[in-house]
DNA sequence: CCGTTTGGTTCCATTATTTGAAACTTAGTC
DNA sequence: GACTAAGTTTCAAATAATGGAACCAAACGG
């Protein structure tokens, strides 16, 4: 995982460290995060200081050891809470999980990437923060091909630079123009589809959630397994799932932006 | 709320203006941050800018408001996971709850406030996102007390430096002085205690959650109403809740730092 | 016990970035 | 169609970031 030397100035670069330490999953010391940083050793100090004493990063002064801050925590409460479409989303979720009993999913785009923030298992409640907060690949899952499918050009391609293409199980598409071809398709059909592209045996329907204006802010899809039911009786859903999409999207303008 | 000029270069300036979004606490125009920033206009629009950039913020094309970005969501993800004590503490709190059947709080320290970063209510498990990463008051709450009580003269400082003060209720200790004082006395005890000083009725025994070396990593509290109890019978629990914080604490310092 | 390596911290002249007043461009009013 | 408010861009001056190199301390090896 290289930080791509992005070109937001000072506070791009700092954000990168941010995310190197994210990305160890684990307290790391300073000689391992300048083994892979594209900073001298100076600059990269600079930053951990920095970041340190504003709460972003730890720094464990027995054992030298840097960790995300909790200062983290406390600002994404509120990106959760105010940004994130989890909370609008909850009761609908609620219902549709009932109806379905299966695993639902609600995801967002962030930077390319999809960002689970909620998920319904319907054998037990929720554990959020274990599983909200996830990122997982657009291009091979079904929410995140149903968000892609919506994006401008622009963005698209943005979005599909971003993408590894790695060939998880046979029915991945493994080049943006397979994935094009696709995206075409579910911009037709409404919905999206994940047929064991990601993980062997798992399918899901998904669908974009739109704004009015046709601004895509999220995606909700239905998960199962190959072996418990097929795609088509996860079809016979799709209206049920658009429903639910467009109820939260009409909450979420008037609520996200009263007045 | 206003940024108290951080002196942390470009990249401290950035965060405060994130934390100015963050503490709107719903999307906001450009003007409404210029008005109580101490930026001017092109600076603070390039900070925006690099921000929505960086997917730290969010700007809603559609009416011009900017919110917190999802990474922000993603990276607190990690943080909890990897650097606040939830994760550690979770089957020890389990434990305790159901012992107890009380409210029970696990906090951190965040520049100078409390954060919460797990809460159990004996009543309904857990909403995660919804309540932890709420943040208080150091000077009035139990587990504020008890991380201040062992925190190095300096770090105590600092952190007295960014209490308030406010008088909540007729208990709240109000000057640093009698502060400092219960400070000493809850050293001496092992734990604290939080005589209604924060919300009538509402009171609580906070214990601090301490490394081998004797740095403070967090705090555990039991918390309860006047109506349904009194301190002697939440001093009762005093062990009870501290070989809690013990196995918290050894849990931790074998688990984050393997090896 | 002392020379050496490793990991971390500080210096400081150079360089590049940030800064912010002011000019400009929309979009909205009357 | 002039007037206002809100947002965006420009550009020379001011400032902050940069990074090579020196430094320090602790751990290591002989």
């Amino acid at each position: 995982m290289e930080a791509q030397s992005n070109s937001d100035g000072t506070v791009g670069k700092a954000l990168d460290v941010l995310d190197m330490v994210a990305g160890a999953g684990r307290p790391v010391r300073f000689s391992e995060l300048l083994a892979d940083s594209v900073f001298p050793k100076a600059t990269l100090y600079r930053f951990l200081q920095t970041l340190t004493n504003q709460g972003m990063l730890m720094l464990d002064p027995d054992r030298g050891t840097y960790t995300l801050g909790v200062r983290l925590v406390r600002l994404a409460h509120a990106a959760w809470a105010q940004s994130s479409l989890a909370p609008v989303a909850r009761p609908y979720l609620d219902v549709l999980s009932a109806e379905t009993a299966e695993t639902i999913h609600l995801a967002q785009m962030d930077q390319g990437q999809v960002l689970y923030v909620d998920k319904r298992n319907a054998a037990r409640p929720v554990e959020m923060f274990a599983q909200a907060g996830k990122v997982g690949p657009a291009y091979c899952t079904g929410v995140g091909k149903a968000m892609l499918a919506y994006l401008s050009d622009e963005d698209l391609q943005a979005a599909i630079d971003r993408q590894s293409f790695h060939r998880f199980t046979p029915s991945t598409y493994d080049t943006p123009a397979k994935l094009r071809a696709e995206l075409r398709l579910i911009r037709e059909r409404g919905y999206a589809f994940d047929r064991e592209e990601h993980e062997p045996g798992i399918i899901c329907i998904a669908v974009p959630i739109l704004t009015r204006a046709g601004r895509v802010i999220g995606a909700l899809s239905v998960t199962s397994t190959t072996q418990r039911t097929n795609l088509a009786a996860l079809e016979a859903q799709a209206e049920r799932v658009k429903e639910t999409a467009a109820q939260i999207a009409a909450e979420a303008e008037s609520w996200r932006f009263p007045q």
